[in-house]
DNA sequence: GCCAACGTTGGC
DNA sequence: GCCAACGTTGGC
């Protein structure tokens, strides 16, 4: 089992719009490391699901229902393959306080995190141990 | 609204 | 293959 944390403008969709929707369809990826990251998600990998723009805090856990398949929402070129691709998932269990931004930077233990380091990364690989702080942080 | 980071595109 | 120009993301 991975682990991960993706990021949406909870405009766009929020994680309420996930559990609203029971199986949410995370599409829309174009950019070729978070496609990679999304093709090596497996069936119950963790997910920590993350608010950008003005909410800017971790706000639950997902799960991995299925792995990665195209994109519906791409159409190629004539004759070209879809290079982007999506995953199925649900969403798990609500912290009971969300993690905000300025919390996750200011933890000592979570300066290597993709989050932080490389902030426009839309979906990445969490470690183990990075995992348990957020599910300290969170409640 | 601004700006830094960074990915992509296109000219050479 | 290099690099400038440009577009996008996301924090502040």
């Amino acid at each position: 089992m991975n682990t991960w944390l993706m990021k949406s403008e909870p405009d766009v969709y929020s994680w309420q719009d996930l559990i609203d929707e029971g199986t949410g369809v995370w599409d829309g990826v174009r950019n070729y490391q978070a496609r990679n990251n999304l093709q090596a998600m497996q069936v119950g990998d963790k997910v920590i699901f993350y608010h950008s723009n003005g909410a800017r805090a971790a706000v639950g856990v997902a799960r991995i229902t299925k792995a990665a398949f195209p994109d519906p929402t791409f159409t190629p070129e004539k004759g070209k393959p879809n290079p982007w691709v999506v995953v199925e998932l649900v969403a798990e269990k609500p912290f009971k306080k969300e993690i905000p931004l300025a919390t996750i930077k200011q933890h000592p233990d979570l300066q290597n995190c993709a989050l932080v380091r490389q902030s426009r990364l839309s979906v990445m690989p969490i470690t183990k141990a990075e995992w348990a702080i957020f599910e300290k942080l969170g409640g």
